[in-house]
DNA sequence: TACTTTCATGGGAGCGCTTCCACAAAGCGT
DNA sequence: ACGCTTTGTGGAAGCGCTCCCATGAAAGTA
């Protein structure tokens, strides 16, 4: 390393810049605390002082330094949410879109701003987990977690307040969550296809490292058994389109009779119908295709999708107001929120002929 | 259970809090000073200092306050990605995704942090811009910029150095910015669809509050004009599928005997698919389509989609670097960064019959 | 009137960090 | 030997803010 750093240009030794809370209370003909109290409530303020103070503000343009206030406050106004994941294509499925506007809007009332952390690898993962320890958020919402990911332990000792979208693996040590319930979405899922004369039922499951994979998985498994249907092939892909097709593809080379399936998300559904396009089977007639997350494209395929809808909005804003809470009072301790899922059904699953 | 015992191990008596500079500095031996120094790059340390310092590090668990850091050296170590859209729907645009990962790609080697800021009407958007003037962030890099958006005059005077995704509507203040040519772009998709025989062509242009929708339009109006095609219909939508959907339909109302369409984008040229496919217009035989990004969808749909490239990770990537530069020195002027466009062609503009 | 209680105020002590500065201890020419 | 620079070090001064506390004025109570 040379010395680079030292050698250009030190940082404006004079600031000219933003007003000081001093250069108010100056302007304002109050003291510093006066003009801190009048700026942070008014409490035990006269109102004529924190006219002049609120007039100073506007004079001088003042904002204050956040950084000087967290020092002392240990408080940041915002928090983090982390998504773990490594791949862009995973970044666009319009869940993580909308979980951040689900988180926005709860925020919207609160001065609190969103900061996103995404990690990569262990090496970022470790950046991240530096991050947050490092003071610079008051919490955090962790998505898309996945079992390797060592959040919860790592952040469980630090004392952060952390929330969870989706349940987290390890539920041991207290852990705050919400989730959907993946499970019965499985369950109706397969009730679903069973119920329009479907005999042999295929799936196309979430990574098999995440609980809202497995849950469904489990659900379907489930719905399949009550139906009094034989359990069907199993193929995992990540979520992603692209990922699904090439699942799909197996999935039929190794069950070609299949006559329905469930993609576990809407996204992944589309790989499925693609592969059975490329394949020559008929959809929704030969094949009938059960989609995850009532996701906005799912409503405008060539063959609209029966889909499992999920209030991800809402949870999202579950998290991020539990997670307000717990800022308020650490102490807190929340049961999980379980929100339903529920069937939309469209063309993409007809009754057997 | 009701018991509310402290099952959970927690050692956190008064302030184990985090250890400071101070814990540190004794653990190893050395002075406050030393052990600043030696954190940071080391700069005029003994070697054993050094080591007794990095011993320590480790021992202590220590992660320096980045409050008190960032009160003394003026720097936060994060910059922010402005959004300033108002709707759910636009946010699911892949654009953002790939922006987002672009820039994070860009950072990955430095410590610096991404925020995100979304604001979402001239309220938040003074809430944000206090949040940028508030000394929270070293920069900001703003996309997706519409004309009655102040941040570009808001921000100048402010100091923070920003950079532009998509040229900004005020450049005659000093603004650096990246972009893609959206101008050749609209160009390109005229010439294309000249080229294949269509005659009637109708465009579903972006908001024309922003230079990407106006900038493409304009290359596409110069396109027909090059191309010795008399100037078609336009209509205005918001990026969004439904949105572009709608506008097809009054699009299709007002000339029903149009031959081709572009869609300013691939998630609009969804919306007019489903528009065509409504109004019984074949596709793309009847009328042919292009899109604008070659988002991952564009491939996939029933009629794989014509579309116009652009390097959007790259451009975010660049928008990031250059804002690095910026923060290294505030005086560094850069000239607009644009990257070209260029023409995918698949199935939805087939030659004329 | 004398007293307690409330309220408003300013002084001052930090929060944890970087960095200026003085100073001692080497290094190294002559 | 002598100055001279170079290097490592610790003391101390803040960065801008909040908040405790002592102080005095106003208001309530006797």
């Amino acid at each position: 390393m040379e010395t680079q750093t030292l050698g250009t240009g030190h940082p404006t030794a004079k600031r000219p810049g933003n007003p000081t809370l001093e250069d108010l209370a100056v302007a304002a003909g109050v003291s510093r605390s006066t003009a801190s109290r009048a700026i942070n409530g008014g409490y035990k303020v006269s109102p004529q002082a924190r006219a002049a103070v609120d007039r100073a503000v506007a004079a001088l343009g003042y904002i204050p330094n956040q950084a000087a206030r967290s020092l002392v406050t240990r408080r940041t106004s915002s928090i983090a949410l982390v998504i773990p994941e490594p791949d862009v294509r995973v970044m666009m499925d319009p869940f993580f879109a909308i979980v951040i506007t689900g988180i926005s809007e709860a925020l919207r009332e609160t001065d609190m701003q969103l900061v996103l952390l995404m990690s990569r690898n262990d090496d970022d993962s470790s950046r991240a987990l530096r991050y947050l320890r490092g003071g610079h958020v008051d919490g955090a919402i962790v998505v898309s977690h996945h079992k390797a990911d060592s959040w919860a332990k790592s952040l469980a000792g630090t004392g952060l307040p952390i929330v969870f979208i989706g349940r987290p693996w390890d539920t041991s040590i207290d852990v705050t969550y919400v989730d959907t319930d993946n499970y019965e979405g499985g369950r109706l899922a397969a009730h679903h296809l069973a119920s329009t004369g479907r005999k042999r039922l295929g799936t196309i499951a979430g990574p098999a490292d995440m609980t809202v994979a497995t849950d469904r998985l489990a659900g379907w498994t489930e719905g399949l058994r009550e139906a009094g249907l034989q359990q069907g092939p199993v193929a995992h892909a990540d979520f992603s389109t692209a990922g699904a097709q090439e699942a799909a593809l197996r999935l039929l080379d190794d069950a070609p009779h299949l006559d329905a399936i469930f993609a576990a998300s809407d996204l992944m559904a589309l790989g499925v119908m693609n592969a059975l396009i490329a394949k020559g089977y008929s959809v929704p007639d030969g094949v009938a295709l059960v989609g995850y997350d009532n996701h906005a494209i799912a409503a405008d395929t060539a063959v609209p999708l029966t889909t499992i809808t999920q209030p991800i909005a809402a949870m999202a804003a579950k998290a991020a107001e539990l997670l307000l809470q717990k800022l308020d009072d650490p102490a807190i301790q929340h049961p999980p929120f379980i929100y339903p899922a529920e069937l939309t059904i469209r063309a993409s699953t007809p009754p057997v002929p």
